[in-house]
DNA sequence: ACCTGAACACCGTTCAAGT
DNA sequence: ACCTGAACACCGTTCAAGT
């Protein structure tokens, strides 16, 4: 009785024990290292050592593992350890653990969206992005807006980093990138210089910090443009 | 030989005549009623009318299909038209008018992403983003983080917009919303005041034309922002 | 040039059954 | 409580063959 572990190319065989947390670690892996669309229920079973269906057990179904690889993405997430009330630097704290949790598993960001307002974390979370919004002076509507926007940006920044190339096998990442490359600098230079000129830029990150720091800012930024442009507050409070 | 349509629960049956062009038609049809993942060789093959095999004559594979509607959507744009020269006002309207192509099919937007750098129009946008932000002083590093921020901007915009709930059938959407609605009003009222008093703006958009247009204006405000603290170009170009 | 038939290796999921 | 076996309705894709 031997398990025959027909492993795949991938190394990391036989995850001993099953459970819901180990199916969840083993999705987040693989999806960093293919692609999200190779997680599957049958393959993951195949890690494991164990017929499709024995997932089902731990599992509901696909959808349900998909949202719970969300959660465990918002459950690294600290709690809002602080009170500070330094308003819109506290956003950007927020924005910046969001980035440094998401870019853990950058293949399976797109989750932690589907997940935000439904799971606990997720919720307290919002619920702060929301209370500083609205302390800085924004309606409801932009405050949520703009918490969407928090979210969305940190997801964006890492998912659609240059050279995060999340949907394709790690393995080919290097191959793909180059071919890449080599397109943009083989285009005609008199009809697309700038192109050309930051074909490197375009397609790889060599300073991921400086990249995110950026992006970062780009968003807080603009919150603090907006702001600046809202209404008088004592005047909106006096009328 | 009478075609006996076995047609699907959507409506619109039997498009006649195969070609390449129909084929996207179709799929970016489908992925908007029903979500990207709906869209599949063989269903668009009974949609049509002829065996899955068929397809394969006018495109090479499904990578292929979703390739060429990335495409399609960058299509709709047109060139841009001006050369007047206002400095990032140029490039607000060149989001402003990406989201508008984006938001004909939102439940395809991140195929454009995929596509931006590969397709000639998508090359022509590009570099026409990095001429601008080039001229109004940024690095060429900046310059390709920002163009790629303007894309990612839009398709955030529009396929993160509140109740746009791109992967679920159209016929569901509105029981689906109301169903996260209700989840959020029926949180604590102490731990979750804010995400209350916000989960109608959190869970649906009632003005998408201010939507968007607040949208554009936050990524613009921060790309503004940002020039402001450039290092003063005439002495960068001195030292 | 354009389409079909048969086949292969995959999916998610249900249902009844085992221990 | 936890897992298996068999089955169903799906996928994408190849290859040889038809007209």
């Amino acid at each position: 009785m031997i398990a025959t572990s027909t492993s795949r190319r991938t190394a990391g065989n036989v995850q001993s024990t099953l459970s819901r947390e180990a199916i969840v670690d083993r999705a987040l892996a693989t999806a960093d290292l293919e692609g999200l669309d190779a997680v599957s229920i049958r393959r993951l079973a195949q890690d494991f050592g164990v017929t499709p269906m024995a997932l089902y057990w731990h599992v509901k179904n696909k959808d349900e593992l998909l949202a719970a690889m969300g959660d465990r993405m918002l459950d690294t997430l600290v709690p809002p350890p602080d009170d500070r009330e330094r308003g819109l630097d506290d956003l950007r704290d927020l924005v910046t653990q969001l980035v440094s949790a998401l870019s853990a598993h950058p293949g399976s960001t797109g989750l932690a969206q589907l997940r935000v307002l439904q799971c606990e974390r997720g919720q307290v979370l919002s619920e702060r992005a929301l209370d500083i919004l609205r302390r800085a002076g924004f309606s409801v509507e932009q405050s949520a807006n703009l918490a969407r926007a928090a979210l969305q940006t940190a997801i964006m920044l890492v998912s659609g980093r240059p050279g995060a190339e999340t949907r394709i096998p790690q393995d080919e990442r290097a191959a793909v990138l180059a071919g890449k490359h080599a397109a943009l600098t083989g285009l005609p230079a008199d009809r697309f210089p700038h192109l050309i000129e930051c074909a490197a830029a375009l397609t790889d990150c060599d300073d991921e910090i400086s990249y995110y720091r950026g992006g970062i800012e780009l968003f807080i930024a603009g919150v603090q443009a907006l702001q600046r442009r809202l209404p008088d507050p004592q005047a909106a409070a006096a009328g």
